[in-house]
RNA sequence: GGGCCCGUAGCUCAGCCAGGAUAGAGCGCCGGCCUCCUAAGCCGGUGGUCGGGGGUUCAAAUCCCCCCGGGCCCGCCA
């Protein structure tokens, strides 16, 4: 259940986790998560209630600590803790001297802390961002991607196999409001960023919002909408600054010469469904330019992906088609409206209510009740979730993952939960039982909400670039005369050290509002804060220079502070591995935080370098080189990188 | 109308799923600390009817029910 690991700290929890659940009778799983530090740090630093255990089984509580302790024991890791049952609750404390002792020994065999590996390897599919190509990547996709590409490192760690994927909705009518504006135009994207002096997503995402608002405009011009009307125009007025007159103009005489603009969208939609040219290269031509942009930016942003899959390629391959078949053959197959349908509520009773494997792994909202999942429309293309199907098969079959994970915002909950119960109806019981929607909640803006089809929202890039302008100005004063190149790239990581941070550090169920400022005050609880408590670290060992292993006393960390702390840094492999097991990155961040409090205070009060003592002193700096690498190896999880100066 | 998520200090949040030991951080505010390992730091002070009500329990911020406030979702959009 822990897992391996050399460390002291890890291997006796793994026995406690066993011990406690074998002589209790709990599962492993729950022994686990009960065991905790205490709230005060005089109980111990580990604490298990067992005597609630312990009456629920009939095992007398001293009679379960002696057979853990005696497992301890058999494992030579009793001398490693002290072990006391105080009200109810089972305290164990670390002994210093001993625990220094083993860790100095590790130390100097070149070991570093990791986290512990799982004992039952898997393989992972997490795909995440997705955002649909026709805008540049925002703070909500920025939260989407923090959270994903922690994931996907935990699970790696963990020692999983992780595959990540970006799924590139091309084939939404997003893209083809996009390619209708890019025709009306006359210009092609590159081009178009190359004159606005701009990236390519951005370009588009201009021609997008004004080609979207035309659109709108037109709409509540012909039904009389006169708010809808005043939004969209509201909408142009301020887009018309942002781009080539020229090309704002084109775009909005087209829309309103055509004749049927829905009709055009949907022909571009039809024909690009089918493979046809000019809309094929078009639309393509199109989504691989915002596709730079996001490369562009994801990278810079410390995330990469394994494979990107497009939609299209799905249906032009024929693995679309083939889903609707089985889906015609499918017991659960209707008529709803005239078009080919998926009877959804049906599945939710007859598929999942009667299978308690099932209903665990899906929790349907109390009397669950949808009309049928449409497939096709009656034009004959596909609908998002039709393709979105043939997805989720084509993610389990070609990486023969054992799980995966879609991190997608909680607005899609419905969405994705007939997903999965569309993957029932066709049989494919282990995909939608192994496939879990990890959602999390949108980022606002103060009193809005960010919409792409607006052209409101911040980009990602503009608040990297506006925190790594900040950043740079303080590492500058703080580096005087030094080189500027290495002040940039130092700049640059504590910007994206600063948002990721911010982005992973809330529980992912809480809506954040986005407050620039407030992702940017580097101060503690902040990215910047954990670089700049590793660079201390950091500097200490430097200048302290080479730590000799075998002169380091064990005593001098047997107490207080340092006592803490050294059990503190050890704590991370097993908190990593439970983040990993848990899906939480949040928990290494609060843990991340925690650390370094901790190292910070001890910081002030006691010196390392100038220590009088020889052994207490390569002890201290031993202490520090666990603590920084602790930090260091959690912060690369959390994608905030380690500055060995700032 | 139905369902889901959120509601904890002036502000942003952790703790809730797996009930227990004096409810924790940061920001803010007030007051201190740089001839000494990076002051993006540290120390002290300030601040809480855990949205409200009921219930279960020896024990509830945590579990159950009702209510209130905010958000989201219920499309031949994605």
């Amino acid at each position: 259940m822990v897992g391996s690991g050399k460390d002291p700290y890890t291997r006796v929890v793994a026995t406690l986790v066993e011990g406690l659940s074998d002589v209790l009778g709990a599962p492993e799983v729950q022994v686990f998560r009960l065991l905790q530090p205490p709230p005060r740090r005089e109980y111990g630093d580990l604490s298990f209630p067992v005597m609630r255990f312990a009456s629920r089984s009939g095992v007398d509580p001293e009679t379960a600590v002696e057979s853990v302790r005696g497992m301890l024991w058999e494992r030579n890791l009793l001398r490693f803790v002290d072990m006391r049952l105080e009200s109810g609750f089972l305290n164990v404390k670390f002994k210093g001297e001993d625990v220094a002792d083993e860790v100095f020994r590790l130390l100097a065999s070149g070991w570093k802390p990791s986290p512990a590996r799982a004992s039952k390897p898997r393989t992972f599919v997490v795909e995440h961002t997705s955002a649909n190509p026709v805008h540049p990547l925002h703070l909500g996709h920025a939260r989407n991607a923090s959270l994903g590409d922690s994931l996907a490192r935990l699970l790696r760690a963990r020692g999983h196999m992780v595959n990540v994927r970006f799924y590139i909705n091309d084939m939404g009518r997003q893209v083809a409001v996009a390619a209708l504006g890019f025709k009306l135009a006359g210009v092609e994207p590159r081009k178009l960023a190359e004159d606005m002096g701009v990236k390519p997503d951005a370009a588009v995402g201009w021609v997008y919002a004004v080609t979207h608002n035309a659109l709108e405009a037109v709409k509540a011009r012909a039904s009389g909408d006169a708010r809808e009307l005043d939004e969209a125009m509201a909408a142009l007025a301020r887009l018309k600054e942002r781009g080539p007159r020229a090309v704002f103009e084109s775009i909005l005489s087209g829309v309103s010469k055509l004749g049927d603009p829905e009709e055009e969208v949907n022909k571009i939609m039809r024909r690009y469904e089918e493979g046809l040219e000019p809309e094929k290269s078009l639309v393509r031509g199109i989504a691989e330019a915002v596709l730079e942009g996001f490369r562009e930016t994801l990278t810079a942003f410390g995330v990469e992906f394994d494979d990107w899959d497009w939609e299209s390629d799905l249906a032009w391959s024929g693995e679309v088609s083939r889903i609707l078949e089985e889906a015609r053959r499918s017991p659960y197959f209707t008529v709803y409206k005239e078009a080919p349908a998926l009877d959804i509520p049906r599945v939710a009773r007859e598929l999942v209510e009667p299978d308690p494997e099932a209903r665990e792994r899906i929790r349907l909202p109390r009397g669950f009740e949808v009309p049928p999942l449409i497939l096709v429309r009656s034009d004959g293309t596909t609908l998002y979730t039709t393709r979105d199907i043939a997805y989720s098969v084509y993610k389990f079959r070609v990486t023969g993952a054992d799980r995966v994970i879609n991190v997608i915002g909680a607005d899609q909950r419905l969405a994705q939960l007939q997903l999965r119960l569309a993957l029932l109806a066709l049989g494919y019981r282990r995909e939608a039982l192994n496939m879990e929607h990890y959602d999390y909640e949108i980022v606002r803006l103060p009193g809005r909400r960010m919409s792409g089809r607006r052209g409101e929202f911040v980009s990602l890039d503009e608040v990297l670039a506006e925190a790594e302008e900040r950043s740079l100005r303080e590492v500058k004063a703080r580096n005087p005369g030094a080189p500027e190149e290495w002040a940039r790239s130092v700049a640059s990581k504590i910007a994206v050290g600063a948002v990721r941070f911010a982005l992973v550090q809330p529980g992912r169920l809480k809506p954040i509002t986005l407050d620039v400022e407030k992702m940017l005050d580097f101060r503690e609880n902040s990215g910047p804060y954990l670089q700049y408590t590793y660079a201390r670290a950091n500097s200490i060992l430097e200048k302290h220079g080479e730590i000799d292993y075998l002169k380091a006393s064990p005593q001098a960390l047997d107490e207080g502070m340092r006592r803490d702390l050294l059990v503190d840094a050890l704590r991370f492999p097993v908190i990593a591995a439970k983040a990993a097991d848990d899906l939480a990155p949040e928990d290494l961040a609060a843990y991340l935080l925690k650390l370094a409090d901790e190292f910070n205070k001890w910081y002030e009060r006691d010196t390392v370098i100038h220590e009088p003592d020889e052994a207490a002193r390569h002890a201290k700096a031993a202490l520090v080189k666990l603590v920084r690498d602790s930090l260091g190896e959690g912060m690369r999880l959390l994608g905030v990188e380690p500055l060995p100066r700032m």
